[in-house]
DNA sequence: CGTTTCGTCGTACCACCGTACGATAAAAAC
DNA sequence: GTTTTTATCGTACGGTGGTACGACGAAACG
């Protein structure tokens, strides 16, 4: 039994434990006992590759993130070439809200990432945790796409106007995710928010 | 010393003491003692108001929500009877933003109960934790407003133009409670979210 | 074949946390 | 003035969580 083992890939199995974990129960209160009963291996399992609490928390994270991103990237390649820029930014930040029970759970660990990340300094200065971080170039540069075909006024500055619409994502996020709003509304609301900054076909003004 | 006390005034001297230790340390792991020592009380005293943990964090919560809505409604109070809706629109989500240090730990702690909300069944029952809640109306009739005074396109739906730019406020509170914004980045993308969706001199279109 | 390393497990320790059980003074009630 | 309530405290108990120590097979290495 005992051959080579990847430590990463056993650490990557932990980690998605620990972030299935995370889907039903707060964040800081799971343990290693529970990452290993989840996984099916024994609590000292769990240990010798997080030795620490702390490293296990930022291996979760770590692994989250890869995930979500992961899953961005392939929706948004699914799509065939579209080079409209305004539907491509809609497809971006539709993918960013909550739309099915998968990326409900992903969104709630998420969520609970970057709550404990404003108290925990640790958790803070690792990997960026709340930020728009990886999206944002690229939505920066198709905003400003948008700009040059006049989609959008040309005294707007691309920054804010992208991370503006990240924040509009990430609030109807967090919105949905609490119940307050059906996805489908989210989905709406941001919609529409985009027809208003991106108007569709208007000439530059 | 032991006359007769007004409980829901220690209530609230004790919720305020937990929420000063929220600020600086994850929600979930305050506990009795670390409120008691805070208030410069003892255990008991904090078993004795709040007799359970779990009314201890929902006696924070209504503390916490409380004293925003009270800073909510000073804040707006004290600017002059500005009858624009746009504008009065642009000074309630200016004030959603954290834009001092006393608002900006509320809203962390505020974070910290709306991701404790996402697993924690108890929380997400009791009063509405990540919400826009009660400023919600009052935003929509203002964008009503505001949409019929043709600042904004008579097709839209004004509640989910509401709750859109709630959204944008929120997401951008959280970039920058987690540092990935300055708070004067995060208002001036709210204001130019806000020039580019309601615009301030245009006839209905 | 002996030895060392590696992955895995069982168990134990220490500290802390929520909760409970008295105890004690001061005020109120009678 | 006695008794009962009220606000407060000190301390204790059971459980749980992070961490550490030792053991034991299986492979790799010589």
């Amino acid at each position: 039994m005992p051959k080579r083992v990847d430590h990463d890939q056993r650490r990557r199995e932990l980690a998605e434990a620990l972030v299935r974990c995370a889907r039903t129960r707060p964040l800081h209160a799971i343990g290693y006992r529970e990452v290993a009963a989840e996984a099916g291996v024994s609590l000292n399992l769990v240990q010798y590759y997080f030795p620490t609490k702390e490293k296990l928390l930022h291996g979760g994270l770590v692994h989250l993130r890869a995930v979500m991103a992961r899953r961005l990237r392939d929706r948004l390649a699914e799509t065939t070439g579209d080079d409209d820029p305004v539907q491509r930014i809609r497809l971006i930040l539709r993918e960013l809200l909550p739309h099915d029970p998968v990326s409900a759970d992903l969104y709630r660990v998420h969520a609970a990432y970057a709550a404990l990340a404003l108290t925990d300094p640790a958790l803070a200065a690792e990997p960026h945790t709340a930020g728009p971080d990886q999206i944002y170039p690229e939505l920066t540069d198709l905003v400003t796409a948008a700009q040059k075909a006049g989609r959008l006024s040309a005294h707007v500055d691309p920054h804010l106007a992208a991370v503006a619409l990240l924040g509009a994502a990430t609030g109807l996020s967090a919105y949905a995710a609490s119940g307050y709003l059906t996805s489908e509304q989210a989905a709406q609301a941001l919609d529409q928010q985009l027809d208003l900054v991106l108007e569709p076909h208007r000439g530059s003004r």
